[in-house]
DNA sequence: ACAAATCTTGCAATCGGTTGCAAAGATGAG
DNA sequence: CTCATCTTTGCAACCGATTGCAAGATTTGT
């Protein structure tokens, strides 16, 4: 079968510590033995057993890599991301998909069983006392697009979502939208009403603004857009901030059904930012989200953790800025 | 730290064995063993080590899934299927992304050292050679999406490239096109070759056709668009196959750029049937390519080869079909 | 109630590595 | 050349499980 640790000792005539040691970091051998030892090993083919290791030193570098957007376009350039950063640094990451039916103590159970370092869940849709379930259970974790609190339980990293709420309704405001509308994502995503709060807190400054809110019943295009097919048979905002550019795809799409021009007729602005949302036929105004920078501090603190399991559980949050395209009118 | 075997065994006050086989299908326990096990191993919240376990069973239950379409948008489709369907069997996903430069011994020896049971390689840009190191390796090995041969070196599951290019062509001369083009994808992509092949073969049996043909620098939106662009500054031809559906997407971005109506001006028919290719701003005319079927019977293949290794290598292709949308003219 | 057949159970070896420890070898100082 | 010091090496125990085997416990048949 496959060739172990022995037989390239028994090749090399050395022990079986000789061996295990040439492939261990800053272990002592002498730079005969080692050579010795990697002359026989190539010779046979011999890689190490990562999981057979793991038993002993504890570390299997697995990371569980948590999700339930898989419906999200945006969630492609996430998982690419993700799983780069982590092969960068050496460590693996193990999917894991939760469907609507998935409880917390399921994805943790399995997760302890492959012995995982650590567990990122990423996703804005999922309550804080998910990813808590894994810190509970021992499992190092950080909340990826979480909701941020000035003291988290575990570690987070994302944006602030009520400060994106007031940035697009200080947006809307500016360019003279008098009729403004929320269309977010559903109701029970944390991120959908953090937004939510926030547009609310900016545009309640200005009592002559007519407000109006409504829920997709997902982060999608379908949600989206059937959402503002609703809107549409009665009377419509004039501009619109939509939680997630998905939506808002979603929901320009509607617009033009009914031969209406988005950033003329009706305004919208979304956040995230994705690629789709610089094709030329979309061309969406919308909140950028950082998300490299994002992925890459998280598997930071990953492997911070990893060095020290007891830190403390910190929240990165990271500035947001609006990228101008054409579906905005202009400023004045 | 976590709890082991020994201090369930301790607690219950059995043998350790007695607590591995209340843990192992079919295993001889009695029900007054197994319940006092039972009870001990919730009291202390013991769950098996899954690693440790396939040191002696040779099983880690472990699927490498490797790929290198983090850019294409049916690849979220692709990934949520796979992750789904490998979970719903017992089976964890471990991902590789393959960037450009990763060669295959690279992910091969990754993927041993984690004992993987099998590997899924996911792309059809990737040569038969790839997933065939796999094989040489001793990792049973399923080529996704791979392409069709009448006697694979490896399992292969998709669908008939060559036959999809005919397909098109067909389509685009029962539909009155007379200046026909293949806008392909990378030309080092085995699909986008045989799809190749497949519509020329069709077109030459009509010697009065014009046909041209052309290979976008990747499967992408920008590279679609980039190449319709460059097609659109010349003469154009009046009926395009896109070799998939994302280059179609940008394709008719770059048509309506240029305030040509995709399926009265210019024809387009595309190849996947992506989520996308539905929504009423795009209506894409594509042949759909049964992403789920695909992945199904890749999932099956590779259960299969975890009972029989030796398993003979078998190609399972599955038929395509047009679905008709708004971008070419209807049939006569 | 007894022998034979069948179940259960624990022992101990094993899977492929790692690592503390003590012995052996190498190096350097005097 | 001797002794003290620092490296290198192999032994053996261990990580957390599984499993063949033989002994002990039960069941079955008569």
């Amino acid at each position: 079968m496959s060739v172990t640790l022995k037989d390239v000792a028994a090749l090399a005539g050395v022990s079986r510590s000789a061996v295990s040691r040439t492939f261990t970091e800053g272990a002592s051998v002498s730079a005969k033995t080692r050579s010795k030892v990697e002359k026989a090993a190539k010779e046979l083919g011999y890689s190490p057993n990562a999981l057979a290791s793991s038993l002993t030193t504890g570390r299997t570098k697995l990371i569980g890599l948590i999700s339930n957007n898989f419906h999200n376009p945006i969630f492609l350039e996430v998982f690419d991301q993700f799983t780069r950063a982590l092969q960068d640094r050496g460590l693996r990451p193990l999917i894991v998909n939760l469907t609507d039916e998935t409880e917390p103590a399921n994805s943790v159970r399995m997760l302890r069983q492959y012995s995982v370092d650590a567990a990122i869940v990423a996703s804005s849709t999922l309550p804080p006392s998910f990813a808590k379930a894994f810190h509970d259970a021992g499992v190092p974790v950080v909340h990826t697009f979480g909701r941020s609190a000035t003291s988290p339980e575990v570690h987070v990293v994302g944006i602030d979502n009520v400060e994106c709420g007031r940035m697009a309704a200080r947006e809307l405001v500016a360019r003279g939208y008098r009729r403004v509308g929320y269309l977010g994502g559903p109701q029970d995503a944390t991120s959908a009403m953090d937004r939510y709060r926030g547009f609310m807190e900016e545009v309640e400054k200005h009592p002559d603004l007519k407000v109006s809110h409504s829920f997709a019943g997902a982060y999608s295009f379908e949600a989206g857009r059937a959402e503002m097919l609703r809107l549409l048979a009665d009377t419509p905002a004039d501009g619109y901030f939509c939680g997630d550019d998905i939506l808002s795809i979603g929901a320009l799409s509607a617009l033009r059904d009914h031969g209406l021009e988005p950033g003329k007729d009706i305004g919208i602005i979304g956040l995230n930012d994705m690629e789709m949302s610089r094709w030329e036929s979309i061309d969406l105004t919308t909140i950028h989200q950082p998300i490299k920078q994002i992925i890459t501090a998280s598997v930071d603190l990953v492997e911070e953790m990893l060095k020290d399991p007891e830190r403390y559980p910190e929240a990165r949050i990271f500035p947001c800025r609006v990228i101008e395209r054409g579906t905005l009118r202009p400023r004045p």
